[in-house]
DNA sequence: TTTAACGATGTAATGGATTACAGTAATCAA
DNA sequence: TTGATTACTGTAATCCATTACATCGTTAAA
């Protein structure tokens, strides 16, 4: 293998000046460096990454931790992740963790072992306490979800604001019975997102019953979307509305609902959350409160980055503008109560 | 920060054998064994990767080269590599090229850089020799596509056969005005598919038309599928069946004659590729080729892991098992020729 | 003229783990 | 009893790039 040794005989200098050219500190006379250059071509030089990285003590690797890729509203996420770090040269390892809390510390073990330099998490399910022992010695940045009890780099929209306004959205074309299906999962954004449907169902006086409140699974699958509002679509007096956390469960009830022969928007209003491309993949489109997700991942990657070059202030909490984008699959009531 | 040394001094031996004890390479006295865990423990030592990797001169990482993220067929093939390599200890740094060679070229370069030990690659846009410049140097896995000019380790189905399977299952219902939407895309399996298309319809004698081959666009995108289904079925005959080269692509293909009035399957029948999510989200579910993504994954890893531990004879060529799965959106034609 | 500063380069230490090789004591075979 | 073998441990070289510090002309400032 050729390394810096090589090319500082070829060109018939130190290895202390081939350095200083590469990495463009200290002065290189030009005749110099002309020869260095040609040294390394002659050779075809590529400096080895395990011995700079070892020396530099940085691993140029950063973590993203996400519940499950196949999600579709990840993958934006992640490409603006990657679309930051890769222009600064640090690879992205995507850690899959299954909202498992053996494989989230798991992963951030990597961090102890210098096989990365921070991490960014789309969801956490350790404990605040230790969490926290990670986030005081190491880079990390929360995205989408965050842990409200601690004072970290956080990246996200509004959500409880986000579920008013879709709320607002609903009682204004006149609805009253409004449902939710919410999931089983243990997110803030769940937690702010139910709350916020039930202070604005109280705010409008409107009496809020159990039955229409439905968790599905934790992953917001298709499958228990379309289950879950199946039970909604078939309790007395039906919902008129139901507000889905997720746009995959949205798409679920849409289902559920021609299944049952019913007509989405006439018979019954679906809205969604975040936007992923099949809302808008067949009729009904659906309505949904869209989030900047390729900017959520940018943001996150920029914070991160700043940390890991060590500046001492940062910014700690982003939010980002989060829109309610109305489509097809709501409407009015047709019958007002 | 903790090294081998400190925990060597508070243990009282040498470093050699807390490195002994940590690899499990040698034998060491259990006594001594003892003292040395608890100073591991005592001092919660962690291994500094940045220093073994160097000193093993390998990365432990592993590159994922694929054009689109996006793409759910690649989801489940990701985790199947995920889940063999996390097991190994290894990292996967999932590269999105977008199919443009000169991103292909730099994540490649990674290789000699001591970056990653080798890889893994969804779609391959580099000349022959070019690619075999890499693959000579490099352990290199191609997986689903592969360069068929070169004798390189590659997991994929058989295209070629599939198609024809999925042509037969048409013909045998009834079908002779055959349309394909098939790629603009450069893919060995979409020649494959294409080719097999042809040769088929020719096999039975039935003529073939330019007007029923449409080039959607290179990712398969689901509006592209839309546009050019309609373009089929506003030809003249209209086509009573549409294999489609992937389910993205069917579905725009169901949505669009969905739009212009027509039922699927007794209007026109539609077929897709791959078998991924959405092919049973709603109704008509889609009658398609499965492809086993999740062991294409899991057996590309298997294969590159063969050729990291040097192994100087291994497979090189995997093809497994394709399946068609018939649902509901095909059906005989209702007038017969 | 002398001193200081600067430009350009080289020497050698450094980072932390692995490992070839050497060494010691104890045990075994003859 | 002696030589060989085994079990265990230590010393020090090694991987390759970075970088603090030293060196040596040359030029500018005093």
């Amino acid at each position: 293998m050729t390394t810096i040794k090589d090319v500082a005989q070829e060109a018939g200098v130190s290895v202390a000046t081939v350095s200083r050219l590469l990495n463009d500190t200290g002065v290189v006379h030009p005749e110099t460096a002309a020869r260095v250059t040609a040294a390394i071509q002659k050779l075809s030089y590529e400096p080895n990454l395990l011995a700079r990285n070892f020396r530099r003590s940085e691993s140029r690797v950063i973590l993203i931790l996400s519940p499950n890729i196949t999600n579709p509203y990840y993958a934006h996420i992640l490409a603006g992740i990657g679309d930051v770090f890769s222009n600064l040269g640090y690879s992205a390892v995507i850690f899959n963790t299954s909202d498992a809390p053996e494989r989230e510390r798991e992963a951030l073990e990597m961090l102890k072992r210098h096989r990365a330099d921070g991490v960014i998490l789309m969801a956490n399910t350790l404990s605040s306490q230790e969490f926290k022992e990670y986030a005081d010695q190491f880079p990390l940045v929360q995205c989408s979800e965050y842990d409200p009890n601690l004072q970290l780099a956080r990246v996200s929209i509004d959500n409880y604001l986000a579920t008013q306004e879709a709320i607002d959205y609903l009682v204004g074309l006149g609805h009253r019975r409004i449902a939710t299906i919410s999931s089983e999962n243990n997110y803030l954004s769940t937690h702010l997102r139910k709350q916020a449907y039930l202070d604005t169902l109280q705010r409008y006086n409107i009496s809020l019953s159990d039955e229409y409140i439905k968790h599905a699974s934790y992953d917001y699958s298709f499958k228990s979307g379309k289950m879950k509002a199946k039970e909604l679509l078939t309790t007395d007096p039906m919902p008129t509305a139901i507000f889905c956390i997720s746009d995959t469960l949205a798409l679920g009830a849409v289902i559920a609902a021609q299944e049952l022969g019913y007509r989405v928007p006439e018979d019954v209003t679906v809205i969604g959350f975040d936007d992923v491309e099949h809302t808008t993949m067949f009729h009904p489109f659906i309505t949904t409160v869209a989030q900047p997700c390729y900017e959520l991942g940018r943001h996150s990657a920029e914070l991160l980055f700043t940390q890991i070059s060590h500046a001492s202030d940062y910014t700690r909490e982003v939010v980002l503008p989060h829109q309610l984008i109305i489509r097809e699959s709501s409407a009015p009531p047709l019958i007002l109560d």
